[in-house]
DNA sequence: TTGAAAGCGGTACCAC
DNA sequence: GTGGTACCGCTTTCAA
């Protein structure tokens, strides 16, 4: 690796001085148009590309962010990766992924990480702390997002999923189907999203009359795995329970292999509704009836959001408010052939 | 957000030099203990982090890394990206995380973009630009991993997945099950690895005494989408071809859709293998043969060789060899019940 | 063992 | 318009 070509090559080669380099490259300060030829001319002879290392110590401005998420192996967050990335290209910002493994304190620490880094800004989807932690991490530090926690605070914009609503859709889906006995397999207890689908539900239940004892929702692990183990031990030990609402696809997934090997096939025996609507949901059989996310637009709009926090640093945001939809497949229908 | 804590802040608080503080942060120099131990309790009491980004300055190691791929939301992807990243925490770097679409163009901008970040070392996975330019690029940087590209080069480390077995696997497994007519839907054409795979299924098919139409090998996106459309081309054009081949499960999927849409049932009136072995695999219905590939292993072996690299610089390393395993599911066998 | 000074590669501010 | 100079926050070199 030849050594790198700095401002000062480019500034030799044009006959200017580096400051003048750095006026022609950034497009800004007054400069004559011959000059700015001459030292762009510099540029592409020399393969110039200022580095963003020392761009950023000088400015204090990486145009780096960091995502953090749970875990990019579930389905729902490369959607949402792809819209922050997309738009973050666009604007000629990098982005750092960083999974937290649903850990609270892996989530800390990569926080604090990305504090050091430092980035411009980070997302935060799919947080795991409590609420002072996060409170106390939203105090020192500048331009955050967070998915799906409220959180007030100025310097913090808030992306908030239509979560109760989207429990409300799903218990009156199944109820209208002529389910009462509805269980709810949760996400982690640090899950706030988690927390919202539950409340939405307890609500839901109850604006239509039906009970739901405690042991009735479980909390769980939001993969196929979590989803197993609960609804396992969820319908072993209520075997009274039609129908089973998730905490996300995966674990409504992991459900319907379970309630299967409890010899109730589904959508008869136990019929199931997830949450995401990731492409999974469309394809495997039964298909899966559950609450969509628009995940790409859900990423999208939360690095343009950033992006109008790292523009206006002093203005105060109002949150983005994201709808839900129950798409309703298999799951939740008799079939016409067999069952 | 307050001014940031400096090195210079921690030297006043201990009353030591800059340069003391320095010794005691990264264990290095000479140093007693007894000025250690103050200068940590310094940091502490601060809550002092150094700037990585005024460290890349000094240092011209940032600690950060780019991985390159197609498409996150593809889901070979994530896996690897867990693995790259799981062994990257451990040795504390950051990974920016880049899609280039399936563009050549996006991906040389990209590969220049993390060029002048500057990251300390590059994963490539998924190259779709051509040779000329993967050796031009390789040769102005140091540190790069390529996934299934053979790119003979010092500071070039290579990751080569069995293709080729792969795709004799496939075609012995389809032959053996008493297809003749075996189609193939490739991926991109710019796409080494399909190039590996092609190259593999045509050997193998020689190898059987079967023939293989230039028209029955077709290249596609390697997406559900693309599937379907290549799926859909080739079994209208060409209906005796009783079975095929795709560049991955992705496609897999799509030709599965598209076959059934033509009226034939997977497997018996169409067989299908896909690669890589993602989970949705498993999940659909029928579920899908494929041949797997350990994705999460292969982001690890790439990131560890990445850090090996990096360790030492003027070390020439051996191409790493990933193997596959065919799986075998209902796709390619006679199911019992039906059809 | 410790500190002073120079430098990493840019930008900001202020003269000229 | 253009150049000089200080500075961003850290590490490296060299002297003390």
């Amino acid at each position: 690796m030849k050594r790198r070509v700095t401002i000062e090559d480019v500034a030799r080669a044009a006959g200017v001085s580096r400051q003048t380099v750095s006026r022609a490259i950034n497009n800004k300060g007054e400069i004559s148009p011959a000059t700015r030829e001459r030292v762009l001319e510099a540029v592409r002879a020399l393969d110039y590309r200022p580095s963003r290392v020392a761009r950023g110590l000088a400015t204090r401005r990486t145009r780096t962010i960091g995502l953090v998420v749970p875990d990019i192996t579930n389905p729902f967050f490369p959607e949402i990766a792809r819209g922050v990335q997309d738009v973050a290209r666009g604007a000629d910002y990098s982005v750092f992924l960083c999974n937290t493994d649903e850990s609270p304190d892996e989530e800390l620490q990569v926080l604090r990480s990305l504090a050091a880094q430092p980035v411009d800004g980070i997302l935060l989807f799919g947080s795991r702390i409590n609420d002072d932690d996060a409170a106390a991490f939203a105090d020192g530090y500048r331009p955050l997002v967070v998915l799906n926690r409220v959180l007030e605070h100025p310097g913090v914009s808030l992306i908030l999923v239509d979560n109760q609503r989207g429990a409300k859709l799903a218990v009156d889906h199944l109820a209208n189907k002529g389910h009462t006995a509805i269980g709810m397999l949760a996400g982690p207890v640090t899950s706030p999203s988690s927390a919202q689908r539950v409340e939405g539900f307890r609500q839901a239940m109850a604006a239509r009359g039906l009970s739901t004892p405690e042991d009735w929702i479980l909390p769980g692990h939001p993969t196929i795995e979590g989803g197993h183990a609960a609804a396992r031990h969820l319908l072993t030990g209520h075997p009274q329970v039609s129908a089973l609402f998730t905490y996300n696809d995966l674990s409504a997934l992991g459900a319907a292999q379970a309630s299967l090997e409890l010899g109730r096939r589904v959508p008869a025996g136990c019929a199931i509704i997830g949450f995401d609507d990731v492409r999974l949901a469309a394809m495997v059989s039964p298909s899966l009836t559950s609450v969509r996310v628009n995940k790409y637009y859900l990423g999208q709009q939360a690095m343009i959001r950033l992006l109008a926090m790292l523009d206006e640093p002093d203005a105060i945001f109002p949150p983005i408010r994201v709808d839900v939809e129950l798409v309703v497949r298999e799951s939740t229908q008799k079939s016409e052939i067999g069952d």
